[in-house]
DNA sequence: ATGTTC
């Protein structure tokens, strides 16, 4: 039966909660950071009745959350927090999603718009040309096996060693870019075959790299520190672990099923398939994922790499120096402690279309494509209420499906086009996805989540050219 | 998201 707002009990403006009451199987409650408007988007869809199910997991400790910018997912909800007592908690590939640590990167340049205006076309072109993207596209590095478990092993630290990234980098990326966990001998073959020749690539679907300038400042102090001026040019990429981490989830998702029966695990989807964190499965997939992980950053390095020399090539000694803000990941489980019930608690957070938004942590919101992206601060308060995770984006209000029998392209392109903003796409299909009208509104997610307390808005940025796959 | 239906 579809989920009405009566069901849900209004904590306050910004949270609503399905009790634990509602369903006899419910280990905790769901919480759904939201207001209203998107409360009504959020429930066109299975989000709710599939957070529902997943506080039935087994070792869930105080909430199922959801993000403002929730929608249906494999399983659990994209835009959803899931944590699970340490050690035994249960662990799903569902939980992480099937692009494992997809997320964001944002670089500073020292340039305002005026100042690259007239190179702007060029400037799309040479991204557009330097970075590979599309469904199945390869990129210019054939690793060895040797090296592909070198990537594995170490993300963005092994790229130091090899001198594709800076020692500075490192302080800048999630985990300093490389999970300790990671065990390349956990991936099979197919899934190192499919991620082999994919580092430096962008993919398809909503992953993009564009060029933004910052267009609003909303905390002069936070904008300050992190290096943000108005109008400055900034770029901002999104992608993940390609082929890779897709195998690793595929293959998972089919351990985890084999294995439950006998682990006396029964849950009310199988697309929730896991098994406790401490079991055999629960500890490969894990260190699978951390993988995969891996490679996510050290594939969001290169590309950053790529688009230094793009830039370079284009604005010449004058383009200056193109700095890490921070690289963040959305799709990850974590091992972290939190207080619950006064009590401090190892916790397996498992994000899946969640950001990390710890106190005083850049964390970067992409806005649907020609709309805004923001800069957020993470704040104490995640810490309390949603464990250190904010939203990850504008959130789909529309299946892919729906989008490409609605959206026009040819509107879509002049609209983009008419808002001065340069599009260089692969596939015009790929573009109608991702039109702004399949999206929610990433100002009211954005906003919902800064009244909820889950984090602070640093800066608004707006895109002067895109590229897509 | 994804060698877009192993």
């Amino acid at each position: 039966m579809p989920l009405k707002i009566k069901d849900l009990h209004r904590i306050h403006d910004w949270l609503w909660e399905v009790p634990k009451s509602y369903r006899s199987d419910m280990r905790v409650p769901a919480r759904i950071f939201a207001s209203e408007i998107l409360l009504n988007d959020i429930l066109r869809d299975r989000s709710i009745q599939q957070l529902i199910n997943t506080t039935t997991l087994p070792g869930i400790i105080q909430a199922a959350l959801a993000m403002p910018d929730t929608h249906e997912g494999y399983g659990f909800p994209i835009g959803g927090v899931v944590a699970t007592v340490y050690p035994d908690g249960l662990i799903s590939p569902g939980g992480i999603g099937y692009d494992i640590n997809c997320g964001v990167r944002l670089l500073l340049s020292e340039l305002n718009f005026p100042e690259i205006k007239p190179q702007l076309a060029n400037l799309a072109a040479a991204l557009n040309h330097a970075i590979p993207s599309g469904v199945g596209k390869g990129g210019k590095l054939k690793l060895s096996n040797q090296e592909l478990d070198a990537v594995l092993t170490k993300g963005v630290k092994w790229l130091v060693e090899k001198g594709h990234a800076l020692q500075e980098d490192l302080p800048k990326i999630e985990s300093l870019g490389s999970l300790k966990e990671a065990d390349p001998a956990m991936l099979s073959n197919h899934a190192k075959e499919r991620g082999r020749g994919q580092l430096g690539t962008l993919g398809a679907g909503n992953h993009f790299i564009e060029v933004d300038r910052v267009a609003e400042i909303f905390d002069a102090d936070s904008a300050a520190a992190m290096g943000l001026f108005q109008d400055q040019i900034v770029i901002l990429m999104h992608t993940g672990s390609r082929g890779l981490g897709h195998q690793v989830a595929s293959d998972y998702i089919r351990v985890m099923l084999k294995a439950m029966p006998s682990a006396g695990i029964h849950l009310p989807d199988p697309e929730l398939a896991g098994m406790p964190f401490s079991s055999v499965e629960g500890q490969n997939y894990f260190r699978a994922m951390s993988a995969a992980a891996n490679f996510a950053w050290a594939n969001r390095q290169l590309i950053a790499e790529e688009a230094r020399e793009a830039w370079s090539k284009v604005l010449g000694n004058a383009g200056g120096k193109l700095s890490l803000l921070y690289d963040v990941a959305h799709n990850i489980a974590k091992i972290e402690e939190y207080a619950v019930d006064g009590q401090k608690r190892q916790a397996i957070v498992q994000r899946k279309g969640a950001t990390r938004a710890f106190p005083k942590q850049p964390v970067l919101i992409p806005g649907s494509m020609g709309t805004a992206s923001y800069v957020l601060e993470g704040t104490e308060k995640s810490l309390e209420v949603s464990f250190g995770s904010t939203c990850h984006g504008a959130g789909r209000r529309m299946s892919r499906h729906a989008a490409q029998r609605e959206i026009n392209i040819e509107e879509l392109k002049n609209s983009l086009q008419s808002q001065g903003i340069e599009i260089q796409a692969g596939s015009l299909r790929g573009l109608a996805e991702e039109a702004p009208q399949a999206y929610k509104n990433i100002d009211e997610v954005v906003a919902v989540v800064e009244k909820a307390g889950i984090a602070r808005k640093a800066a608004r940025l707006k895109p002067v050219a895109i590229v897509k796959g």
